[in-house]
DNA sequence: GAACAACCATTGACGTCAACAACGATTGGT
DNA sequence: ACCAATCGTTGTTGACGTCAATGGTTGTTC
């Protein structure tokens, strides 16, 4: 499909009509990809100041959700590596946000369950998110915002298992 | 605002009725975060075969639509560091994908040119991405891939200055 | 009930990546 | 002719995902 041009880099004018030429933000997925880049250093830059990231803040925000889970669970639900887990899991407990408690029937498993504090931190920084959130879907009214949350919703839950 | 008790961690039912219960998915930021990390997994899976990653299938992306641009003008418009800039237009050249030239007026900088490869390897990886797209996209309806596009589009162009 | 495979949390190593400082070369302004 | 600013480049640091390996524990199978 090459031109009988010279094999050579050309700074030629390009073909806007070709299905190639359509522009960084022609697809869906590489517009994903970058708005969550975004997404993810504004959260960042909005948990900074209490010292966690935004890693830790979804963990926390799993735990209220399910009242106590063995890391095993944080791992496949949250995507993270069990490795990645358990130093997550470290800097909560030192800040008492989480409590890694030995479950009941199986020695091997640990699990953690949401301190009072660590309540106390997700309803404090629940206005940040909220301000993240704003910031990022500023251009978009009310509306759009609601049907925009669905869509992703959808598109998340494809694989999550709801 | 913590209530009088304990103040060690309670495996206690959670308040579903709370603003900072809502799940995991509930903020549209951090539902835009972990779809961005898996759109990213996505793509680079695809680009895998071709030794390349999605941040060199941007620049490449960018480079067709403006026929020619300093390294300092890519590192602004893609939002990479310059000194990330250096490795991608280095892998890029060491493929014959790009080229890098002298600039007639500045002798500092060095116009980057998409060669006649990397028109090439566009048109190959166009299928490839349109893939991408639609296994992301998948529980959406066509009319509702639109709606979503042009809604992301418009939160990506609020900073991107079009 | 003893051996064996599977599982859980943990540690360590490796490669990737973003963010930042610093530098040589070059430019434009005064 | 000086001085600040710019451009590409190098190097460093810290966060992050992935994988292999380990100690302790469980369930299973003969």
């Amino acid at each position: 499909m090459t031109p009988q041009g010279p094999p050579t880099a050309q700074a030629r004018p390009v073909d806007a009509d070709e299905p190639w030429m359509r522009g960084l933000h022609a697809d869906t997925g590489y517009l994903l990809y970058r708005l969550g880049l975004r997404s993810g250093q504004l959260f960042n830059a909005a948990l900074q100041e209490s010292g966690l990231r935004l890693r830790h803040y979804a963990l926390l925000r799993y735990l209220a959700t399910v009242e106590g889970a063995p890391q095993r669970e944080l791992s496949v639900r949250l995507g993270y590596d069990p490795s990645a887990i358990v130093g997550l899991v470290d800097d909560l407990e030192r800040l008492r946000l989480v409590e890694r408690r030995p479950a009941p029937a199986d020695r091997r498993r640990r699990i953690v369950v949401l301190a009072e504090a660590g309540r106390a931190y997700l309803r404090d920084t629940d206005e940040a998110s909220h301000r993240v959130t704003d910031e990022l879907t500023g251009p978009l009214t009310a509306e759009e915002r609601d049907t925009l949350h669905a869509l992703l919703l959808r598109v998340a839950e494809q694989r999550d298992e709801g």
